[in-house]
DNA sequence: ATCCCGAGGG
DNA sequence: CCCTCTGGAT
Protein backbone atom coordinates (compact mmCIF):
# COMPACT_ATOMS: atom_id res chain seq x y z
CA UNK A 1 0.00 0.00 0.00
CA UNK A 2 1.68 3.45 -0.92
CA UNK A 3 2.18 6.41 1.71
CA UNK A 4 -0.70 8.43 0.46
CA UNK A 5 -3.10 5.43 0.64
CA UNK A 6 -1.62 4.90 4.06
CA UNK A 7 -2.21 8.22 5.17
CA UNK A 8 -5.72 8.44 3.91
CA UNK A 9 -6.67 5.26 5.84
CA UNK A 10 -5.57 6.74 8.60
CA UNK A 11 -7.21 9.79 8.26
CA UNK A 12 -10.57 8.42 7.75
CA UNK A 13 -10.44 6.16 10.35
CA UNK A 14 -8.93 8.58 13.32
CA UNK A 15 -11.89 10.93 11.62
CA UNK A 16 -15.06 8.16 11.97
CA UNK A 17 -13.82 7.39 15.74
CA UNK A 18 -11.42 10.10 17.08
CA UNK A 19 -12.03 8.99 21.05
CA UNK A 20 -11.35 5.79 22.32
CA UNK A 21 -14.41 4.58 23.75
CA UNK A 22 -13.94 1.57 24.49
CA UNK A 23 -10.85 0.71 26.15
CA UNK A 24 -10.68 -1.97 29.18
CA UNK A 25 -10.92 -0.32 32.67
CA UNK A 26 -7.98 -0.66 34.72
CA UNK A 27 -5.97 1.54 37.10
CA UNK A 28 -2.36 -0.44 37.45
CA UNK A 29 -0.17 -3.21 35.91
CA UNK A 30 -2.06 -5.80 37.70
CA UNK A 31 -5.35 -4.58 36.86
CA UNK A 32 -4.13 -4.09 33.62
CA UNK A 33 -3.00 -7.82 33.40
CA UNK A 34 -5.90 -9.19 34.49
CA UNK A 35 -8.99 -7.30 32.09
CA UNK A 36 -6.64 -8.52 29.31
CA UNK A 37 -6.73 -12.11 30.60
CA UNK A 38 -9.93 -12.15 31.09
CA UNK A 39 -10.70 -10.06 27.18
CA UNK A 40 -9.81 -13.64 25.38
CA UNK A 41 -13.08 -14.35 23.21
CA UNK A 42 -14.95 -11.54 24.92
CA UNK A 43 -17.01 -8.42 24.40
CA UNK A 44 -14.52 -5.35 25.87
CA UNK A 45 -18.03 -4.42 27.32
CA UNK A 46 -18.48 -7.54 28.98
CA UNK A 47 -14.92 -7.53 30.70
CA UNK A 48 -15.45 -4.43 31.82
CA UNK A 49 -18.57 -5.18 33.83
CA UNK A 50 -16.96 -8.42 34.95
CA UNK A 51 -13.88 -5.97 36.20
CA UNK A 52 -15.49 -3.71 37.85
CA UNK A 53 -17.00 -6.40 39.97
CA UNK A 54 -13.81 -8.14 40.86
CA UNK A 55 -11.60 -5.39 41.30
CA UNK A 56 -13.79 -4.64 44.52
CA UNK A 57 -12.70 -7.30 45.77
CA UNK A 58 -9.73 -8.33 44.01
CA UNK A 59 -7.49 -5.93 42.58
CA UNK A 60 -4.04 -7.47 44.35
CA UNK A 61 -2.18 -10.96 43.75
CA UNK A 62 -2.97 -11.38 47.37
CA UNK A 63 -6.21 -10.39 47.49
CA UNK A 64 -6.59 -12.48 44.00
CA UNK A 65 -5.14 -15.66 45.59
CA UNK A 66 -7.19 -15.52 48.97
CA UNK A 67 -10.56 -15.02 46.73
CA UNK A 68 -9.67 -18.51 45.34
CA UNK A 69 -10.45 -19.96 42.10
CA UNK A 70 -14.24 -20.29 42.77
CA UNK A 71 -14.64 -16.81 44.10
CA UNK A 72 -13.29 -15.44 40.84
CA UNK A 73 -15.06 -18.01 38.48
CA UNK A 74 -18.67 -16.53 40.35
CA UNK A 75 -17.72 -13.14 39.67
CA UNK A 76 -16.51 -14.12 36.24
CA UNK A 77 -18.85 -16.34 35.06
CA UNK A 78 -20.92 -14.13 32.65
CA UNK A 79 -18.11 -13.49 30.14
CA UNK A 80 -17.82 -17.70 29.49
CA UNK A 81 -14.28 -19.27 29.22
CA UNK A 82 -14.94 -18.62 32.73
CA UNK A 83 -13.04 -22.01 34.23
CA UNK A 84 -10.11 -21.26 32.51
CA UNK A 85 -9.76 -17.79 33.14
CA UNK A 86 -10.31 -18.40 36.73
CA UNK A 87 -7.80 -20.89 37.73
CA UNK A 88 -5.38 -19.07 35.02
CA UNK A 89 -5.68 -16.07 36.98
CA UNK A 90 -5.36 -17.50 40.95
CA UNK A 91 -2.26 -19.29 39.77
CA UNK A 92 -1.05 -16.27 37.52
CA UNK A 93 -1.31 -14.10 40.55
CA UNK A 94 0.30 -17.18 42.95
CA UNK A 95 3.31 -16.99 40.68
CA UNK A 96 3.68 -12.97 40.34
CA UNK A 97 4.02 -13.49 44.46
CA UNK A 98 6.29 -16.40 44.46
CA UNK A 99 8.73 -15.37 41.87
CA UNK A 100 7.93 -11.29 40.85
CA UNK A 101 7.55 -9.92 44.18
CA UNK A 102 4.22 -9.40 43.74
CA UNK A 103 5.07 -6.97 40.48
CA UNK A 104 3.98 -7.51 36.91
CA UNK A 105 7.61 -8.48 35.28
CA UNK A 106 8.82 -6.63 32.43
CA UNK A 107 10.28 -8.94 30.07
CA UNK A 108 8.30 -11.26 27.21
CA UNK A 109 9.60 -14.19 28.27
CA UNK A 110 8.45 -13.98 31.74
CA UNK A 111 4.92 -12.89 30.69
CA UNK A 112 4.89 -15.63 28.19
CA UNK A 113 5.58 -18.09 30.95
CA UNK A 114 2.73 -17.03 33.02
CA UNK A 115 -0.54 -19.44 32.90
CA UNK A 116 -3.03 -17.53 30.13
CA UNK A 117 -1.00 -15.09 29.18
CA UNK A 118 0.25 -15.51 25.07
CA UNK A 119 1.92 -13.24 22.76
CA UNK A 120 -1.43 -10.41 22.60
CA UNK A 121 -1.41 -9.84 25.94
CA UNK A 122 2.00 -10.01 26.98
CA UNK A 123 2.56 -7.10 23.94
CA UNK A 124 -0.15 -4.86 25.67
CA UNK A 125 1.41 -4.95 28.92
CA UNK A 126 4.63 -4.25 26.97
CA UNK A 127 3.27 -1.39 25.68
CA UNK A 128 0.78 -0.19 27.66
CA UNK A 129 2.85 -0.41 31.01
CA UNK A 130 6.82 -0.63 30.02
CA UNK A 131 5.89 1.86 26.62
CA UNK A 132 7.74 -0.78 24.73
CA UNK A 133 6.78 0.01 21.11
CA UNK A 134 4.61 -2.96 19.65
CA UNK A 135 1.09 -3.13 18.36
CA UNK A 136 -0.76 -6.09 20.30
CA UNK A 137 -1.86 -8.03 16.84
CA UNK A 138 -5.40 -9.54 18.44
CA UNK A 139 -8.01 -11.10 15.63
CA UNK A 140 -9.20 -7.77 14.23
CA UNK A 141 -6.24 -6.10 13.62
CA UNK A 142 -4.98 -9.10 11.93
CA UNK A 143 -8.11 -9.88 9.75
CA UNK A 144 -7.69 -5.83 8.70
CA UNK A 145 -4.03 -5.51 8.06
CA UNK A 146 -4.78 -8.57 6.05
CA UNK A 147 -7.97 -7.78 4.22
CA UNK A 148 -6.88 -4.35 3.36
CA UNK A 149 -3.37 -5.15 2.46
CA UNK A 150 -1.82 -2.76 4.89
CA UNK A 151 0.42 -5.00 7.02
CA UNK A 152 -0.06 -8.50 5.46
CA UNK A 153 1.24 -11.40 7.17
CA UNK A 154 0.78 -15.00 8.09
CA UNK A 155 1.69 -14.92 11.81
CA UNK A 156 0.75 -12.06 14.47
CA UNK A 157 4.47 -11.76 14.87
CA UNK A 158 5.08 -10.85 11.06
CA UNK A 159 1.58 -8.15 10.68
CA UNK A 160 3.04 -6.60 14.33
CA UNK A 161 6.64 -6.18 12.54
CA UNK A 162 4.90 -4.79 8.83
CA UNK A 163 2.62 -2.50 10.78
CA UNK A 164 5.61 -1.07 12.88
CA UNK A 165 7.98 -0.74 9.62
CA UNK A 166 4.93 0.84 7.56
CA UNK A 167 2.58 2.63 10.13
CA UNK A 168 3.90 6.60 9.93
CA UNK A 169 4.94 7.79 13.50
CA UNK A 170 2.21 10.09 14.29
CA UNK A 171 -0.73 7.63 13.88
CA UNK A 172 1.15 4.61 15.45
CA UNK A 173 0.11 5.64 18.60
CA UNK A 174 -4.00 5.38 17.77
CA UNK A 175 -3.21 2.78 15.27
CA UNK A 176 -3.76 0.12 17.54
CA UNK A 177 -7.26 1.70 18.64
CA UNK A 178 -8.65 2.50 15.19
CA UNK A 179 -8.15 -0.99 13.82
CA UNK A 180 -9.42 -2.58 16.71
CA UNK A 181 -12.42 -0.65 16.46
CA UNK A 182 -12.70 -1.43 12.64
CA UNK A 183 -12.74 -4.64 12.91
CA UNK A 184 -14.99 -5.07 15.65
CA UNK A 185 -17.68 -2.76 14.42
CA UNK A 186 -17.34 -2.99 10.44
CA UNK A 187 -14.74 -5.32 9.24
CA UNK A 188 -16.03 -7.74 10.85
CA UNK A 189 -14.87 -11.88 10.22
CA UNK A 190 -18.19 -13.06 8.68
CA UNK A 191 -20.30 -10.67 7.18
CA UNK A 192 -18.48 -7.14 6.98
CA UNK A 193 -19.93 -4.36 6.72
CA UNK A 194 -18.24 -3.04 3.46
CA UNK A 195 -20.75 -0.50 2.54
CA UNK A 196 -20.74 1.19 5.29
CA UNK A 197 -17.08 1.00 5.21
CA UNK A 198 -15.03 4.59 5.35
CA UNK A 199 -11.83 2.77 4.16
CA UNK A 200 -13.12 0.80 1.22
CA UNK A 201 -11.50 2.98 -0.79
CA UNK A 202 -8.08 1.77 -0.01
CA UNK A 203 -8.90 -2.05 0.88
CA UNK A 204 -7.55 -4.66 -1.73
CA UNK A 205 -10.04 -7.23 -0.18
CA UNK A 206 -12.91 -5.13 -1.57
CA UNK A 207 -11.46 -4.19 -4.44
CA UNK A 208 -10.94 -8.34 -5.24
CA UNK A 209 -14.16 -8.25 -5.01
CA UNK A 210 -15.44 -5.46 -7.07
CA UNK A 211 -17.30 -3.23 -3.99
CA UNK A 212 -17.58 0.36 -4.88
C1' DA B 1 -27.16 -16.44 13.42
C1' DT B 2 -23.00 -13.81 14.52
C1' DC B 3 -19.65 -12.20 17.24
C1' DC B 4 -16.50 -11.42 21.14
C1' DC B 5 -9.09 -7.09 22.00
C1' DG B 6 -6.92 -15.68 23.07
C1' DA B 7 -4.35 -19.44 24.98
C1' DG B 8 -3.09 -24.11 25.33
C1' DG B 9 -3.02 -28.53 23.82
C1' DG B 10 -3.06 -32.44 20.41
C1' DC C 1 -2.71 -26.24 11.75
C1' DC C 2 -6.99 -27.50 14.14
C1' DC C 3 -9.66 -28.11 18.15
C1' DT C 4 -11.67 -26.84 22.57
C1' DC C 5 -13.05 -23.96 26.18
C1' DT C 6 -17.97 -20.90 27.50
C1' DG C 7 -21.75 -17.55 28.21
C1' DG C 8 -23.92 -13.42 26.84
C1' DA C 9 -25.12 -9.53 23.85
C1' DT C 10 -27.13 -8.11 19.64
Amino acid sequence: MSPDAIEQLFEALARERPEPSTELVYRDPFTLLVAVVLSGQATDVAVNRVTADLFAVADTPANLVALGVEGVETRIKRLGLYRNKAKNLVALSERLLAEHAGAVPNRREALEALPGVGRKTANVVLNEVFGEPTIAVDTHIFRVANRTGLAPGTTPAEVERRLLETVPARWLAGAHHWLILHGRYTCTARKPRCASCVIREHCAWAAARAIP
